[in-house]
DNA sequence: TGTACATCAGTGAACGCGCGTTCACTGATGTAC
DNA sequence: TGTACATCAGTGAACGCGCGTTCACTGATGTAC
């Protein structure tokens, strides 16, 4: 193994272990030192790969971005009816969110003190996915604001499965969560076919 | 003044500033050193009052809930056909929220690493709060299972009001969350009332 | 092929900061006589 | 009313911890001759 294979796998194992990390107890578990013993390095070695460690869970975050668009991708579904559509993509958004729970939660906390300070190609890569994952049901609004519709009828969706998964208010079960998520977002898609 | 008198206002003093930051900065704003540095007391004094900040957080949350049952009870309505009055409760959601940001986002942080370090008491409060807020949305509801759809209800309007006040994702001007959320909510409630 | 040298990924110990919390002390307040 | 004493709210300086980050050094890898 050459010098620059070395490099390269360290930096891949710090992703890897950051990522795992972060899957399992959200943003505040990653701790450099952890990092850096499961990582079998020393602290200083991070740095050798990354500036600092924003940097390194950004790029986790990424991940997980990507990880989210694939998932609601295979859910898109054809040919069934608008409402079963939408019914699919809400239930497709609720399964991935349940089972990625710490990672989904960590795309919506705040680390770092401003906005500002977030990469703007990370920023960029939020607005595409979010963009994606809303198209679907975007072509499905009724209505000229059919962009603004799809966002707040996703919003309604992550509200329900965000209150719903939140172990601080008491957590609903899976199965539960699945039934009321149902019935809100078909009633929701019959109100939006009957003009107000 | 006699001494009783200087403590108890010190005490009032301490929960006011810690509220007033919050109000200003979220939970992360408070620190004990600004909290001393602006009561004009020492570091020290805070813990004659209190057993540790969490306890003083506490106070204050226990505070915003209240702020909160407030507000929505005065929004509930009478009269108006159901649909009307779950816009009014939901747009009265939107306005509390967006007039008391930090603090309410703060109702949905975790300061604490694990749930079972809150107090039991702000616990039960938390849960009595929401159930009161729901209570007029169940009212509302057909079917048997009134409670758990105006939780549902509730969590869409939350998530809608959530995304929209987001400031890390694009925040909604909120003459257009208000629009958003009115045409989201009525089209829920039309297609609650159209049996599916 | 072997040897001397340069490079640089990685080390480990320390730095520095912000934070909540503690504690020996003080001095004003209230009490007993 | 005045004096000696006890109480205890509040002080301020320090403690201790966890954290991200840095840096002088090392030793294995790769290169030049």
């Amino acid at each position: 193994m050459s010098t620059t294979d070395r490099q390269a796998a360290l930096r891949a194992a710090l992703i890897d272990i950051a990522e795992r990390r972060i899957a399992e107890g959200g943003l505040a578990a990653l701790k450099a030192r952890d990092l850096a013993k499961e990582a079998g390095c020393s602290l200083g070695a991070i740095y050798l790969h990354f500036p600092d460690l924003d940097a390194l869970v950004f790029a986790v975050q990424a991940r997980t971005l990507d990880l989210l668009d694939a998932a609601m991708s295979g859910a898109a579904g054809e040919g069934a009816d608008p409402a079963q559509r939408i019914l699919a993509l809400s239930l497709a958004y609720l399964e991935w969110a349940a089972a990625h729970r710490p990672r989904w939660a960590a795309l919506f906390e705040h680390r770092l003190p401003s906005e500002a300070e977030v990469p703007a190609a990370y920023r960029a890569q939020r607005a595409r996915v979010f963009r994606h994952v809303e198209a679907p049901l975007a072509a499905l609004m009724p209505g000229a604001e059919r962009e603004a519709l799809a966002r707040s009828v996703f919003a309604a969706v992550h509200g329900i499965v965000s209150l719903g998964l939140d172990e601080k208010l008491e957590t609903t079960p899976l199965p539960a969560l699945r039934a009321q998520l149902s019935t809100v977002v078909l009633a929701l898609a019959r109100g939006l076919a009957t003009p107000g």
